[in-house]
DNA sequence: AACATAGGTTCCAGATTGTGAAATTTCCCT
DNA sequence: AGGGAAATTTCACAATCTGGAACCTATGTT
C-alpha cells in the first residue's frame, strides 16, 4: 500500500469499450446541456471525427435515448424523458424526507436541501425554500465539489462519498489542502455534522447532517443554508440538532439498505 | 417507389454500431425495470455472451449512467437520476398544462391524462385524478399502443405520431384492420377529437384532443377517461369541447414550436 | 469446516466491427 | 438559383470488440 501503488491504481487501462465510452460521453453531454446540442458542437468539444460522431448519435437516436430537436441538434429522447416522469431512483428518498425538510424550513426560515453523492460531485436532489427573501436560489439538479460543500463533508465522513482527488478553490476560504480537509472530516465524524463558512461562495453558510442507512453509512445529506449574517457559528450546533431531531421522526429510513 | 421498394426500406442494414446498439439495449432494459437487474438475467434475456455483457455494463457503470445496487444487480446511476430530478424535457409542457387538467378534472370528476408519442407507443406523462372512486389508476410512465388509445388516434391524426405497423388486439373491440383505423383517424382529423370505447380495456372510455404547436402539429394529447357507465357516446363531444376550451386558455403554448 | 454452486470478471487469439478522411448529399441563407 | 456550411455516407484498413474458457469470489449446503 505504498504511495507509488496508489498512483498505479489511478491509471487503470480499461480496454474493450472505446465506442461505448464515446457513446456514453456524447449521451451525457447532450442530456446535461440545457439547449439542444448540434453535431458540430459535439465534434469540436469532443475532438471525435465527424463521421464517427454522426454514427454514434444516430445509434443513440435510434434507440430512443436521444432525439433530434425540431430546430436541429440533439436532446434527450422519449426513453429518457419517460424515465424522468417516472421519477428515477431518488423519488422514494425525496418523498420520505420532504415533510421533515418542510418542518425544518418552517422553524429555521432558511432553505433546506437534500444532496446525494453524484458521479462528479455532490448532487442537490431536493430543496425546500425558507421564508426569508434572501436565501439560496433553486439549485436542484446542480452538482458541487464535495470539499466545499457541507453535505459533501458529511457524506465523506460517513462513508457515503470518497474524498476528492483535487481541491479546486471556489473562494479565498475554500479548503485547498488535504490536511485541513481531513481535519474537517474527522471533526464531522466526531460531532455528527459539518459546516461550510464562505467556502463555496462568499457569505454562504451551510450546516449538514448525514442521512444514514441501517449500517450507519450515509446515503444522503440534509442541510440548512443561509447568509453569514443570520447563521452564526453559535447557531450551527442548534441547527444540526434540530435536523437530527426531525430526521429521527422520519419512518421508513431503515428499509433503505435492506434487500 | 414500387411496393417492392417499400419493403426494402423496412430492412435497413444499419451497420457500424453493434456494440453501441447492445449497450443502449442493456441500458434501456435496466432503467425500464422496476427492480435492479442482474448480469445473468440480462445475459439470458438478451442472449449476449456473459463476458460481453459484463464488459458493456461495466462501461455504463463507469460513466455513471448505471450503478450497482447495494444488494446486487444494476439500476439507474447518478447521472440519470440527476437528470430525472431536473425533470427531463416534458416538465415545461406538464407545468403549463397542469392547471387546465385540474380544471377539467374538477368539472368532469374524471381522470385527465396527458400523453406524448414515445419510442414504443403512446407514453402517459402526467395525470390528474378525478373525484370518482372508480377511475383509472395512475399510469404515468406507461406506454400503450397508439391504435387502441384515444390519445394515439389524435396524435396520428394531427401529425404527432406515425400509424403503427401492427394492430395487436387488446379486447374484442380493438381495431385490428387498417381500414377501420384509417376511418377513425380521418374522423378525428375532421371533428378534432378521438375516442376509444372498450378498445384498450373492457369498459374503459377515453376522449382525447390534440395539443397543437404553432404549425398545427400535435405535440401531445389531452384525454379524459372513465367507465362506460358514466361516459356515454352523447358525452363525447361535450368533453372534447370542454377540453378544447380549457386548453385555449393556456398561455405559452405558441412558443413550443418556435426556435 | 470443507465443499459445491452460482454469479461475475478477466484473458486471449482472431476476425468482425468500428474508424476517420474524403466524397457526397442535404439543407440553409443570400 | 447558387454558394456554403452542416450532416451523412462511403470505403479500405486495422484496431477494436467478441465470446469461449479459465479464473475468481461470495453463498449456501452436506
Amino acid at each position: 500500500m505504498s504511495e507509488k501503488f496508489a498512483l498505479d491504481m489511478q491509471e487503470k487501462p480499461v480496454t474493450g469499450t472505446q465506442s461505448i465510452d464515446r457513446a456514453c460521453d456524447l449521451l451525457i453531454r447532450v442530456i446535461n446541456s440545457e439547449d439542444p446540442v448540434t453535431l458540430s458542437e459535439l465534434v469540436s468539444t469532443t475532438g471525435l471525427a465527424k463521421g464517427t460522431t454522426s454514427r454514434i448519435l444516430s445509434a443513440l437516436e435510434r434507440s430512443g435515448l436521444l432525439a433530434r430537436s425540431v430546430f436541429g441538434g440533439f436532446e434527450s429522447g422519449p426513453v429518457l424523458n419517460q424515465f424522468a416522469v417516472r421519477g428515477g431512483a431518488y423519488t422514494a428518498l425525496i418523498g420520505s424526507l420532504t415533510p421533515a425538510m418542510e418542518r425544518i424550513a418552517d422553524i429555521t426560515h432558511e432553505t433546506v436541501s437534500l444532496a446525494v453523492t453524484g458521479h462528479t460531485g455532490i448532487d442537490n436532489i431536493a430543496q425546500v425554500e425558507g421564508s426569508y427573501l434572501l436565501g439560496s436560489r433553486n439549485w436542484v439538479g446542480e452538482s458541487v465539489p464535495s470539499h466545499c460543500s457541507a453535505a459533501g463533508k458529511v457524506l465523506i465522513a460517513f462513508g457515503g462519498a470518497s474524498a476528492p482527488s483535487t481541491l479546486a478553490p471556489r473562494t479565498t476560504e475554500t479548503i485547498t489542502d488535504f490536511a485541513t480537509l481531513d481535519a474537517h472530516i474527522r471533526k464531522a465524524r466526531e460531532v455528527g455534522y459539518a459546516v461550510i463558512r464562505n467556502e463555496l461562495e462568499q457569505g454562504l453558510i451551510s450546516v449538514a447532517i448525514p442521512v444514514l442507512d441501517a449500517s450507519n453509512k450515509a446515503i444522503a445529506a440534509l442541510s440548512v443554508s443561509g447568509p453569514a449574517e443570520r447563521i452564526t457559528p453559535g447557531d450551527e450546533l442548534h441547527i444540526a440538532q434540530l435536523m437530527r431531531r426531525e430526521l429521527n421522526q422520519v419512518q421508513g429510513l431503515r428499509q433503505e439498505g435492506v434487500a
